[in-house]
Formats: structure tokens, sequence, C-alpha cells
DNA sequence: CTTGGTTCCTGCGTGC
DNA sequence: TGCACGCAGGAACCAA
């Protein structure tokens, strides 16, 4: 599932790709996605235009065009970003740029809980919405302990499912949740008001260094092929995983005889070593 | 405001 | 080998 990390290594690839190039054509899939405003009005607007910059937002992949207008991604669980040559349209495309040198990109999503949304330089649509309450970047300057802290206090939610809310973490989903935890020593299931100062700042540290960690590794490809890069080559972090996925190995750490284990906390499911997590 | 449940969708693992 | 089944999971949405 692509989180912050694996729509950073996108962007970053994005960007040298396709900043300057024009969109000579579109094409979409036959099959229904959530897609804001229609095809056709999305087609419209694209035509002609050229990409400035591609930027990114928590879990959003924001191409900059010159027409003022911006193309906003959400991969959700399996969406892709890839680069696929001529006919026919791969089974799960939903929408193809041609751009003025013969390049393409694909927006791939078999899941189809990904979302296109084309918006107009203002007002974000619903379906954004996501975005207007976004805090701050977990790896920028501007996120540190206090901010972290005050969305924590005072809450019983168990820590965890604040850490995948996107207006507490941005960008932060299951795998990165969990291995942040991990880092800090806190187990995922504490009551999230619960954590002492201490607890909060090793939080907020863990958190921005387990992300940057994850993009230096170009992200997380697990065996479901959720995510890959836009070559279609895998990234390497599961490799460097040290809970998620992990249910019943031994714990990585150092003379740690723990065992990982796996439960559920806020209905998703969550890795965590008893031993090194309290 | 908070919290919990439901929905969308397909591929994959499991059991028989 | 093949089929039925159930589950994962981001986020919008609704209900209490």
């Amino acid at each position: 599932m692509p989180e912050l990390p694996e729509v950073e290594t996108i962007r970053r690839f994005l960007r040298k790709q396709v900043t300057g190039k024009r969109i000579e054509a579109v094409r979409f899939g036959a099959k229904r996605v959530t897609m804001h405003p229609g095809p056709a009005a999305v087609s419209r607007r694209l035509l002609g235009a050229t990409v400035m910059n591609v930027g990114r937002r928590g879990k959003y992949l924001v191409f900059h065009l010159n027409n003022g207008r911006e193309l906003v991604l959400h991969l959700g669980m399996s969406g892709q970003v890839r680069r696929f040559g001529c006919d026919p349209m791969h089974r799960h495309e939903h929408m193809r740029l041609e751009f003025s040198d013969g390049q393409t990109l694909s927006f791939v999503d078999a899941r189809r809980f990904g979302r296109v949304c084309l918006i107009d330089g203002g007002a974000l649509p619903s379906l954004v919405k996501g975005m207007e309450h976004m805090g701050p970047e977990p790896i920028s300057r501007g996120y540190n302990a206090g901010y972290l802290g005050t969305h924590l206090s005072g809450r019983k939610a168990p820590v965890k499912s604040l850490l995948l809310d996107q207006r507490v973490a941005c960008g932060v989903g299951n795998i990165y949740s969990d291995e942040a935890l991990y880092r800090a020593g806190i187990r995922p299931d504490r009551q999230a008001g619960s954590l002492r100062p201490p607890e909060v700042s090793r939080l907020t540290l863990a958190l921005r260094d387990v992300l940057k960690d994850g993009i230096r590794w170009c992200g997380t490809t697990m065996k479901d092929g959720g995510y890959v890069l836009v070559d279609g080559s895998a990234g390497s972090f599961q490799n460097r995983l040290r809970v998620y996925g992990r249910d019943g190995e031994r714990c990585r750490r150092r003379g740690c005889e723990g065992v990982v284990r796996r439960l559920k906390v806020g209905g998703r499911s969550t890795h965590f070593c008893p031993v090194c997590q309290k």
C-alpha cells in the first residue's frame, strides 16, 4: 500500500520524467473509477497543458499544470503509476496520459480504492477533502513533539489509530505506523493519552526517521504486488521491516528473545514486539 | 467532538 | 485441480 515513502519515491521519479512535458492525449479505461469531474471534463482540462512540477501532500500526488490547474492522484491500496506502451489498455488501467514526446503515464488500480481529481486553482472539491485538515508533513520541520502531543493528549483511542489519522500524521499508513511504534518502544494498543512526554518525543523522532528510511530504500514492496516503482521494479524497505508482516518471527533487535505478535487495533492488523514495546 | 461501524473492490490464501 | 469463501485495507461517510 502506498504510504508517504512510496508516494514520495514515485514523485521523485515523475518530477524528473514529466516536468516540462505537454499532455497531448488522455485515454480512459472501461471500468469506473472515482474521478472528479468526469472523464470528459478531466480530459478537456488536461489537453494541451504542460506539467510544471510534481508535488506530494501526505499520500496525494499532485501534478501542477501550467494552466493553473492541478491533477491530484490518490493511489488507495493498490494504485500504481506506470508507463505502458501502446494498445491495448491494461486490464486495470484507468487513465493514460500521452505526452508530446511520445512518453505515456498510466494510473493503474486493481482494487479501485484510488481516486483521480482535477482541481481548478482554488477551492478543493469533496474528493480531496482529506487534504483540507491535513497536518504538517511528518518529515518536515513543522512537525514536532508539541504538534503530535497536542493530538494525542486526552485521547482514549489507541495511539496507532491516531497515527493513521491523516490530520495527526499525514502520509502514515499501516506499515509505517507499526514500524514507528516499534522504534519508539511503544505498544500500538496503548491509549494515546497515556503517553508520557518522553514517549511522545521518541515517537515523533521515530516517525520521521522511519519515513525517511522508507524513502531512502524506495518504499516497501510486499508480496501482494500493490506498490512498485514507475518502471515496475520493487522497493527494498520490506527487507528492513522490524515488525510489519513478521508475526511469529523473532524480534530483530540483537539479543531480544521476543516473538512478533499480531493483533487487531482499530480494525487494522497490527504488529509489535511484546518485549521491546511497552 | 469522539468513536465505531459500513462501504467500496479484487487478488490471494485457505480449506475441502 | 477446482471451487467457495473470507479477508485485507485508505478514507469517506453515517450513526450514536
